[in-house]
This record gives structure tokens, C-alpha cells and sequence, in this order.
DNA sequence: GCTAAAATACGTGTTTAAACGTATTGTGCT
DNA sequence: AGCACAATACGTTTAAACACGTATTTTAGC
């Protein structure tokens, strides 16, 4: 019967036994060595010591958050693997926890036999996303976009041209021709470029344009 | 018992006749009505003629591939239903069906139980990938990245740490005291840069650079 | 190990372009 | 009519682009 040694953090006693218990109803091929953590220091000093085969780490926790926790982790013990488990299937939290390195994002709601087959794909080398989770990052590229179009800054046409001209690597000069403007005007436009989306040169310009999607 | 009307799209017959026999080990909850197509063609003069609860559709078919049939059959029937079946968790064919509207990409080698599971979240309105599947995608866009890092324009190091201080908006005489170099130093780099990326001045670079993932 | 090429560092000088600040006119809304 | 903003325009300063150069170190290929 093969040893996993567990890492639980959470910071919900409630939830870490509910853990523990799903676990244990799997515990016909495993012997179980739990250990549990209720916040993200705690767990570091723990993991410091101690090696793991994987660790389950809620996203929310007091102080440094889940994430937080995670970089912390990789940078004592880097091949470790990890298990995110959340309550949430926020987009955010999860694109911040595959950032940091996770292996796997599930939710608390999973039954005991996908949490096992998460945690064996996993110790497999491979990753693995609740089908939810994982459409939710597919999904959200789109919604970026939009999100990004809809933000709070707004350039009037006339801008949008010019920051067009400007991206296509023109200069004002010839912008102006091509506009028929004052070279003078072409200037003032993209001064004003500058000053909404609040840099100071055409290269800081160009990238929060892209950002925004107004290219 | 609830009725679906299946359509699978699959030009090799014992395939279509394996996803059918699966799909029989299930019948007791759903009544199946199963339809069969072995080419793009064949499937979309089908669905002409035929409302189908969800579609099942391979990649690779002959002539039409799945996602240029996927794109015909959302033509004639926008809102239908289809869930991508294929071998392989090619990452071109998952984005290529992705993008052409499927709701779900699973392998041929899926249990039955999720195969089930999977047309039934498909259904609620819901999208299903297989965790292999979803799991490509997240990898993937750290792969695209490197892909593109590793296209014909190479840069060096010291030229990346350049353009990447270029393009938060730092002037060439600051990114020299950062760099603790001459300001005639990162003059040289950036009009290197300039020169291989092809481009005439900060704005095209900062577009290309964007574009090539060197940001 | 040697050699050639590339990278890195730094320089002088000039021209072009952009950034910064200010001003006037036109437009749309209340 | 008045106001706020957009569009257009201008003068001065700063920064970048361009051209050409030298020197040292590193890298790749043989």
C-alpha cells in the first residue's frame, strides 16, 4: 500500500477535516500521512523540515493568500507539487495560482474520487483542472478582450487614427500627410495620447494601447 | 426516459459503432437516437434536414476536417450543440475546434460514465474538456510564447533587458543608470534593436516586439 | 587552442522626431 | 448663451535616430 504524505492548508478546521475524511474514504490503496497547515507561514515552516508528496492549499487564506503561499513554497522545496482546492472558481484567483506554479485547481465540491484522481494525475507529472476551472480560463480569453475594450479610458476617433498611424511605426510627419493635417496637430493628438493613458513616450504608448486592445 | 438525438461524425465505422455501444451501456437514463456521418459533406446535409440535441464530431475526416465541418454546421444550425471526439490532444486540433465554436473536446479513449457526463454538461449549457484536453490549452500558452521566442529573430540578453526597460516608458539615460551602463551603451542596443526587428523607431518596435512575445 | 564573428561597451557628432507646454477655433450638450 | 471637450495649431526643449568609429570580451566553429 503505497504512502502519500499530505500537506493540507487551510484555515478552516472545518474544511481540513472534510478533507481528511474524503481521503479516508479512499484509503483502501493509500496509507494516508496527513499533515495540516491553517495559514500560509505555518506551512512554510512546515515544509521547511518536512517533505511532501503533495500539498493541498486553499486559495484564501489569512495574510499571504494562497498564491502568496504557493511562490513561498516553490522557493524552498521547487519541485514540490501542488494541488490548488478553492471554493471558488474565480478567474483571478485561478489564473494567479497557475502563475505561481500549481499543478492542479480543483473545488471543494469534488468527490472523493476525482480529489484521488486528481492527486494521482498530478503525482504523474501531469496537471489537472476541474472541467469548470478549466473552462473558465478558456473562456475568459474572450471576455479579456472585452473587459479591456469596455475600461474606463476612451480616445475620440481622430485619436484612435493617429495611435493607429503611430503603432504602424510612422512619424507625425507623415502621419499629417496622410491625414491631411498640421504635422503640428499630429502632434498635439498623440500629446494627448500621452496624457490620457497616463505615460510619457511612445513606447510606454504603444504597450498600454496593446493592453487595452485599442490596436 | 429522455430522448436525444445524436448525430456522430466519424469516417471510420468502427469507431461510430464503438461511440454507439457506449453510449447503449447508459440507456438507462436517455432514450438515444442515433444518427451517423462519415464525411463533412454527408453531415451537413443532415443537419439540414434534422434537429440534433448534440453533435459529436472527429477532427480529422476527409476533404472538410472537423472544424471547417463544425464551422459549416453552425451556419446552417448556429445554435447547435457539438462536442469534439478525436485521438489526439493535438493542441492545434483543440484550438482550431475551440475557436470554431465546439462546447467540448474529449478523447476517444473517454469512459463511458464521462462520456455521458460530458454530453450532459455540454447540454446544460455548460463546456466540457477532457482534463488531458484542458490542461494542453493552460500549458500551451507558456509553449506559444517560447515558440515565438524561438523564432528566426534572436536577440540577446543584454538586448532583451533593453527593450523590456524600453517599453515601460523609461528613457535611454535612465535605463542606463538602471543598467549602470553609458547612456551611449543602450543607445547602441536600441538601435540594434531597431535593426533586427526591421523597424525605424519605438513605436514599430514596441508592436513587434509585442507581437514576437519578446515582452 | 586558435580564429573569426558577434556581443558588449563606449565615444563624437548631426539630424530628426517626440515631448512638453500653451493657444485658438469648432462642436455638442445643457 | 455658456461651458466642457475635441480638434487644430505653434514655440521650445528633450530624446531618439542615424552615422561612423574604437576597444575588449565572449562565443561559436574548426
Amino acid at each position: 500500500m503505497k504512502r502519500l504524505r499530505i500537506l493540507i492548508i487551510d484555515d478552516h478546521r472545518l474544511v481540513r477535516d472534510g478533507i481528511k475524511t474524503m481521503l479516508e474514504t479512499q484509503s483502501a490503496n493509500y496509507d494516508f500521512d496527513i499533515s495540516e497547515a491553517e495559514n500560509g507561514e505555518t506551512a512554510i515552516e512546515i515544509i521547511k523540515n518536512r517533505d511532501f508528496d503533495i500539498i493541498l492549499v486553499d486559495y484564501q487564506l489569512p495574510k499571504m493568500n494562497g498564491a502568496q503561499t504557493v511562490e513561498q513554497i516553490l522557493f524552498y522545496k521547487p519541485k514540490s507539487k501542488i494541488l490548488a482546492l478553492s471554493n471558488y472558481d474565480e478567474y483571478t484567483y485561478i489564473t494567479n495560482m497557475i502563475k505561481v506554479g500549481v499543478k492542479g485547481y480543483v473545488l471543494k465540491n469534488i468527490s472523493p474520487n476525482e480529489l484521488i484522481k486528481a492527486i494521482e494525475t498530478i503525482l504523474l507529472g501531469k496537471k489537472y483542472y476541474a472541467s469548470d476551472v478549466s473552462g473558465k480560463i478558456i473562456d475568459s480569453e474572450e471576455k479579456r478582450e472585452q473587459e479591456k475594450r469596455n475600461a474606463k479610458i476612451r480616445i475620440t476617433r481622430r485619436q484612435s487614427e493617429v495611435l493607429k498611424l503611430v503603432a504602424t511605426g510612422m512619424t507625425n510627419d507623415a502621419i499629417a500627410k496622410q491625414l491631411s493635417l498640421s504635422k503640428r496637430t499630429v502632434d498635439t493628438h498623440r500629446q494627448n495620447l500621452l496624457l490620457k493613458l497616463n505615460v510619457h513616450n511612445t513606447a510606454a504608448l504603444i504597450k498600454k494601447a496593446t493592453e487595452l486592445a485599442m490596436l
